[in-house]
DNA sequence: CCCATATGTTTCACGAGTAAAACACCTTCC
DNA sequence: GGAAGGTGTTTTACTCGTGAAACATATGGG
């Protein structure tokens, strides 16, 4: 049986990690697969979305974290060096490095040395990178909607409460949390 | 109490993806961020999460996708072949092909040709891969046990329950979805 | 002033995933 | 029976991300 199978195509009372969960407790019937519903949720939800949200993207030739390396500059709206780049979006010096060697030929952003600290540039967006994300953000967010509206209007806001509450704490916890 | 005010209505601190989208707001006030701060935060807790729960695994020197791998075999019960593996882990069957590969080199998979159809093998876990999974599973329970454990209780049923309801919809749609 | 160390960035070697082609085999229909 | 087309799996060529080392520069102590 696929994935979809098991969904079913509308109206199924289960998603698929509610199968796996039951799965679990059948061969192991004394663990607690709480946080699998949680955690397994999260991770299924940001698949399927991601798979998703791509679509709007991909027509303009960007990838995700392209994407959101122009909307860390657009939205803070000055300068930032590739450190502060990399903090912004999550992701390693190296993988910045690459996606600003990639967006700089392609004409979206430029570099401007440091004048005092040679080591460090500066990265801004041209304005073509501007005028793309502008461009680009409307559609996405419009898709996005599309996408989740099949949630009620409060369920949405009780996810983002909860999700907000749970990352807030995941992000203060995580950095200090070494098992 | 609801879960939106147990969530707290901007009670206290903020969480990394309402900075962003506040910067958003003031570059953009006409937008509706609303999915932001459901999809951003999915994606976020997402990447931290499974940050999280990679140390328990790499201890054990598994990857995740590997250990979904071997999981879908210990929750089935029975024997799978690479495709039904592919579509239960939600990857692409080359993937599935190199983790099988590695799998079996360290001996915790075995295959067996189809008796009639000498495309398929059937692929099952050996006694040292159900030992390892049955090893790893409640250790990797109490770790995300442990980093959920900020939530509430209430919270963490709502939540559940609140991302089971999404995913079932994502489920049934984005498959059909085509924008 | 110069060395030691810290910091910001890039390069390198590698691993892992993907789409598409290739491959192997099955099934159907004439 | 054999060509035509379908299905299950693997191979291929490629992209992208990563950690560690390399590199370039700054800074502070002796």
């Amino acid at each position: 049986m696929t994935a979809a199978e098991a969904a079913g195509p509308r109206g199924g009372r289960d998603d698929t990690v509610a199968a796996v969960v039951r799965q679990w407790r059948a061969v192991h019937p004394g663990l607690d697969t709480g946080p699998m519903e949680i955690i397994g949720r999260i991770n299924r939800c940001a698949a399927l979305l991601q798979q998703a949200e791509d679509a709007p993207l991909r027509r303009a030739g960007l990838s995700r974290p392209e994407f959101d390396l122009l909307g860390a500059l657009r939205r803070t709206g000055h300068e930032l060096t590739p450190g502060e780049l990399a903090r912004e979006t999550f992701s390693s010096g190296a993988a910045v490095t690459k996606r600003l060697k990639h967006l700089t030929e392609r004409g979206l952003v430029e570099r401007r040395a440091d004048a005092r600290d040679r080591r460090v540039s500066h990265v801004r967006l041209t304005d073509a990178g501007r005028d793309l994300v502008d461009g680009i953000l409307p559609e996405q967010l419009a898709y996005e909607t599309a996408v989740l509206s099949d949630l009620e209007a409060p369920g949405q806001d009780q996810l983002a409460a909860l999700l907000g509450e749970l990352l807030m704490r995941l992000e203060g916890r995580l950095g200090a949390l070494r098992v």
